[in-house]
DNA sequence: TCATGACTAGACCGATTGGTCTAGAGGCGC
DNA sequence: GCGCCTCTAGACCAATCGGTCTAGTCATGA
């Protein structure tokens, strides 16, 4: 067993280097080759940590995407009063990552699961994320006191609108729209 | 020039099945082959109406999805007197053709132009689209009494929810999730 | 010090990819 | 009948795909 991790073990690296990868391209615009290359890794090392070959690496890239989204999540509703404040946080934390990857990335759940193989594997995979992050939300909204019910539907529109809301803002290469989504969810300009 | 078309042209067949095949599994995930075959086309004729091939196909197959889904916006605000019951009655019509395609169909148009080469035509072109829905919408919505803005918030805030939605549906292989959302868009439970 | 097992390295494979090219089928105007 | 032109038909191509396999490196534990 390895003792000391110099930088960023090859395991580690090539992870990474596909949840970037797939989340801009879909699991099937990247090819390995792509992928090994960028992560200095040979075709050898791939197949020893992950035998099932691509499939297992968009699996592992979508728990550590999953992963990084839980942090943020989690982030956004530290120190907040209010669910509402909470979510808005989320709303702008995520416009500011889209930002900072050229405005080109999807999410990467949708990115690397929906063009998989028909597999039904890549899409129970991607409902449980999804659960996960709703859970998540609607734990701090219940902590913040909302009924079980009323944080629930909260988490799920909020998902909801910041899926969307990521589709659009790739679209327009703009993160506008997601710093609209706040005003979208709680706003009351809704009426005409 | 032809004069009669028999049942579909073969142009028409290529289109429409990849349209379809691009919806499910993305750009990437589908062959040229497996297009041909189902359309019972020669790959000689592919490249007589598309001589820029794939790209060309994908494009086309995005403008077919686009009309279609702008035939379903317009006969949902048939003989509605509200904004509101008109998008209700398009989020229950994407819920059923939804169904209506095994529950495992995306959105066309990102399904199509999302995954494709880094190519800035093919996000330009989703954007196009995009615009044009929420146009349609908005259009609808001031015809209806809403004003300007107020119609265009109305209509950005329904697709976003609809694209989210979509990609919940999926994820879940269940349409409920669309049948809900007039709930989050107009609904007043949003509060504990 | 040597054997062991984890990991690296990349040559190699058949299958499939998108794309090109030539040949010919068939309807139309003349 | 003839020539034209649109469209069909599919053989063919290089490139790339995901995946396998063998050889070798290297740190570790006995």
């Amino acid at each position: 067993m390895r003792i000391m991790k110099k930088e960023a073990s090859a395991k580690d690296r090539i992870v990474e280097v596909s949840a970037q990868r797939f989340r801009r391209k879909g699991f099937h615009g990247v090819g390995l080759s792509e992928i090994l290359e960028a992560a200095s890794v040979p075709k050898g090392s791939l197949y020893h940590h992950f035998p099932a070959g691509k499939t297992d690496l968009a699996l592992a890239a979508a728990d550590m995407a999953s992963r990084e989204m839980m942090r943020v999540i989690n982030e956004s509703f530290v120190d907040v009063e209010t669910p509402e404040d909470g979510v808005t946080t989320l709303c702008h934390k995520l416009a500011k990552l889209f930002d900072l990857f050229d405005r080109q990335d999807g999410c990467p759940v949708s990115g690397i699961l929906f063009d998989g193989p028909e597999n039904q594997v890549f899409r129970e995979k991607a409902r449980s994320i999804f659960d996960l992050w709703i859970e998540t939300v609607a734990e701090h909204a219940r902590r913040l006191g909302y009924s079980h019910d009323a944080a629930f539907a909260l988490a799920e529109r909020t998902l909801i609108a910041l899926e969307g809301g990521w589709i659009m803002a790739r679209a327009r290469a703009s993160s506008d729209v997601l710093r609209r989504v706040p005003g979208y969810l709680f706003g009351d300009q809704a009426r005409a």
